[in-house]
DNA sequence: GATGCGCTTTAAATGC
DNA sequence: GCATTTAAAGCGCATC
């Protein structure tokens, strides 16, 4: 119908936003899904997930930094007297 | 070649599992990130992000548990002298 | 000793920041399990946690912020045509 | 007085429940504040807040278990050609 | 140089 | 008890 309000037109507009927002968390969640599944293949493949996700994130670091961290890390403990 | 050993089968099995992982985690983070435009464009439009957040959350809920859990903290507020 | 290096006086700076953290969280430890204490005796006084988590936000938040993010959320409702 | 209502006991109840638990979070609260600020004066000291706090984490660890993580990376990204 | 904001990570709580 | 989901904290950036 032609008497549209202003309200009708921001309460569409915050329509399509909301669903494009669903509609990509819903894409997100599928994605998820299967991570879960490669997870619990591994797993049952005699993979440790927990190993598995701190090698992924090893992976997604800068070599240099990996060294840097490690690095401070010792110089802690050994100020610590911990080896 | 032929003298693959087990392991060198574990490792491919390995890489194999974390680069679907990977991958699928990449193709997460993309859409986050559309996720995080839209917010942006809610935002610039007028919106208030926060509230568009609790809207979604409660379009995600049973209608039915909506109402049992306000029930509920009115009966705890008014057990409370809160109102 | 008296030829303490300037190592030995950070290490041991270092190793009192520590402890002093170490010191706090512990502290922090104990007040969070007698916190679930308190909930697991409400829950077994028949009173509901998970609502009981919500009143106490709703009393931390000034009741004019609580009101107008509620005001909120309903005009969004009302703009998707949510009742 | 005498004639309390069952309704009112209950509230009196919660309404205990509820300020232990209040004061117990407040406790905490305080402690996160001197926890944040033993950080913030081991910053100007010189030292990094991230690597302290990674080294609080291995010292709550058991040593067995970290020299097990540790070995289990080597062994995963060997096979995945890592070094 | 400090403060608010958004994102990332870590810890807790709920449900199976 | 484990796994998922949710809340909190820390961190970095960008701004004033």
């Amino acid at each position: 119908m032609a008497n549209e309000t202003v309200d009708d037109i921001e309460g569409e507009q915050l329509r399509q936003l909301i669903e494009r927002i669903e509609r990509l968390e819903e894409e997100k969640s599928v994605l998820a899904e299967h991570v879960r599944e490669v997870y619990a293949e591994a797993k049952s493949g005699g993979f440790d997930p927990k190993i598995i996700r701190k090698v992924i994130r090893l992976r997604k670091m800068d070599p240099r930094d990996i060294d840097e961290e490690e690095t401070l890390i010792q110089v802690y403990m050994q100020a610590l007297g911990m080896e």
